[in-house]
Order: C-alpha cells, then sequence, then structure tokens
DNA sequence: TCGTGTGTTGACCGATCGTTCTAAACCCGC
DNA sequence: GCGGGTTTAGAACGATCGGTCAACACACGA
C-alpha cells in the first residue's frame, strides 16, 4: 500500500473554507489558499483538481459545518419559535462582538458568482431554500405547538424571514450598525405574532 | 492649445459602470474595461488614474445616475406613501422582465470590497445610508399628509425596509424567485399600514 | 532489501494581470 | 506652415495568476 497522507484533508477543507469566506473567490489567489492551508500547490491540485474544485468543495463544506450545524443545532436546543428567534439574535450577536465581518458564505457568492456561473448559481439557490425551508419548518411546528398562531401564513412569513436573513447577512457584513440590526432582530420576532 | 479628447468622458464612465456593475471589481479586467468603453488602456490611464481610480468614480456615477436619480424620480413623481411602495415595485418588476441580474453595485461593492478596503466602506456607507433615509423622509412625508399612520415607528420603520430592500436587491440578483420577491414587496406594503 | 506506487516538493509554464512608456497622430496659436 | 503640447496607439514591463511536471521521499509487499 502507498504512503499516507501526511496532512488531515479535513483540516484543509476547513481552512480554505475560511480564506474563500473572507476575501471571496477572485480575490484569493492560489498563493493565499497555500499560505492558508500549509500544504503545497501538488498537493491541493491533486486533492481538489482545480480551484473551482477546491471552491466546490469548501462551498459544500461551508454548508455542512456552518449552515447546516447553525440551524439543526438551533431545532435541537429550542422549541420552533425561539429557534427561529435565536438564528437573528445569533447572527446579530456575533456581528457585534467580534470581527464576523465575514457574513455568510452562501450570500457572498450567490452575488460574486451564481450570476455567472450556472452550476454554483444551482447549489446556492438550493442551500438558500433550505434557509427559507428551515423557517418554514419551524414556524409550522410552532404552530403545531400553539406557540404562533395558526392564522399566520407559514409560507409568506417564511420568505419574508429569509428576506430579512439576508440583508442581516449582508449589513452585518458591510455596515454593522447596530440601530438597523436591532431592527431587523425585532421585527423579525414580530412577524411571528 | 491642444487637441480635444476624442470621446465623451461621460460615456466612458457610464460604460466602464456597466461594466463593474455587472461582473465586479476584481472580474473586471483593464482589458474587459478597454473593450467596454471603446477607448485605449492610456487614455483610461491618463483620465482616471489607475483601475481602482475608475472604479470610484464609477461608483460615484452609479450613485449619482442610479440610486439617486431613482429615488428623487419616485419622490417627484408619487405621493410619499406611493414613493416607498413603488420603489420595491420597480426594482421587483426589473429583476422579472429582462436580465437585471445586476443588482444593485453598492450592495455588491458592500460585499466585495467594503470589508477591506475602508475607503470604499465608508462610501458605501454613506450611499446606503441616504437609501434608508429616503424611506425615512417618505414615512414622514406621508404622516405629515397623513397617509401613514402617525403611531408607525418612522426610524424603525425606515430601518426595516431598508433590510427588506438589501434583501430584495440581492435575491433579485442570484434567485430570482417570483414568489420570495412577491413576499418581499407585500411585506414592505404591510409595514406601512 | 529491493521494487513499486503514492505523496510531497519546488521549480517552472504560458497567460494574463495592472501599469508604464515611447512614438505617431493630431489640433491649435503663431 | 510651423512648432508646442496633448491625445492616441500599442508594444512592452515586471508581477502574479492558475496550473503542470519531474525529481525526490517514503511505506509497503515481495
Amino acid at each position: 500500500m502507498p504512503w499516507q497522507k501526511q496532512y488531515d484533508e479535513a483540516e484543509v477543507l476547513k481552512r480554505a473554507t475560511e480564506a474563500f469566506w473572507a476575501r471571496g473567490y477572485d480575490a484569493t489567489s492560489i498563493n493565499d489558499l497555500v499560505a492558508a492551508t500549509g500544504i503545497h500547490r501538488g498537493s491541493l491540485y491533486a486533492a481538489f483538481t482545480d480551484k473551482r474544485g477546491l471552491f466546490l468543495r469548501a462551498l459544500e463544506h461551508y454548508d455542512r459545518e456552518h449552515r447546516q450545524a447553525f440551524l439543526t443545532t438551533l431545532e435541537r436546543d429550542h422549541g420552533p419559535r425561539e429557534a427561529i428567534r435565536e438564528a437573528f439574535r445569533q447572527v446579530a450577536a456575533a456581528s457585534q462582538s467580534g470581527r464576523n465581518r465575514k457574513g455568510c458564505l452562501l450570500v457572498n457568492t450567490a452575488l460574486e458568482l451564481a450570476p455567472h456561473d450556472p452550476a454554483i448559481e444551482k447549489i446556492v439557490r438550493a442551500k438558500l431554500e433550505a434557509v427559507e425551508a428551515f423557517f418554514r419548518g419551524r414556524i409550522m411546528a410552532a404552530q403545531q405547538v400553539g406557540t404562533i398562531r395558526p392564522e399566520v401564513p407559514a409560507a409568506e412569513t417564511a420568505r419574508v424571514l429569509f428576506a430579512l436573513f439576508v440583508g442581516l447577512r449582508v449589513i452585518t457584513r458591510s455596515r454593522p450598525d447596530k440601530a438597523v440590526i436591532k431592527a431587523i432582530v425585532t421585527q423579525a420576532e414580530a412577524l411571528l405574532d
């Protein structure tokens, strides 16, 4: 059998994801990725084919380890109505304490690459729809247990929450204005009454 | 005296703005700009110093000719409450009919460059605040003429409208989902009741 | 202990990046 | 019609881009 790899592929992917997340696709060069991951160019190409291949893996990694992990943790630790509230509160809190200037990789990619790359657009669309589905699912679950009134239109409200959430992600990356962030969180909660 | 310029600087700036708007800063090369504007490299550098200088002028041009022109036209042609409604409706309509996949240059720049370029961040922030101020001003004007109830909190509602508007701009660039767009427009109108 | 196959390494590739520079083209006042 | 000064035209710059490759390092089965 061959010789085992000297690096942890999961760790490399994590670091590459951080780099793309912080600076975007175009602005992150291969040299940046080599510096961020600590492994050499050849190994990078051997493992991920090319820059775009690495980005696709990073996008998948982000979706699994951040978006999905974030939402399922909320579902597990909170009641359905509270899970929605917490989604907004935690993103808002993260933007204020510390330099969470990276926003959301999916939203960043939606603007940078999706308009010109159909394959990436399809992935981003599917993952963003999962966020909308999370809101819709939590609203319906809350209606089952009686913490949200049944008259609230689940699908419509989920779409509005999704738009507010995207707005929050953009604003926290570019203009961390506490008043605006607070207004978004408050409005998100008000939509559930 | 010298020989007059053979190109129309305003026209060059307009075309350069379109190029940056469609593809972003990094992804638009000097060659792209030369092709888009029709003038030659040397003239471009003589007139705008360098790529960043041209981008700053393009950003200023966009703000004046698109953002500001759009909002002042709405103020002129509609009552204050209707101006807000029209802002959302027109952006939504533009995204559905035709290839308005460019979104808003200010929002795109907020994600691509603002986090890593303080000077650009300052400009983008100021221009985005002008959008929020537009909403706030129209709400207050509508309250003066009685088309919005005085109990509506102007500053708070303007911030929420702003966030929804940013969300709309992102979603129309990356995921033209009619149901989501419609929900945003409907919610924006509902906030004024 | 050696051959084999995989992983690592760093030099290297052509293309393109943003930018600069040298001439030629040109309008103007004289 | 002749110089002065500015624009234009486009070749060329070094740096960096994404990507490749051949030599080397190593762990295994024989």
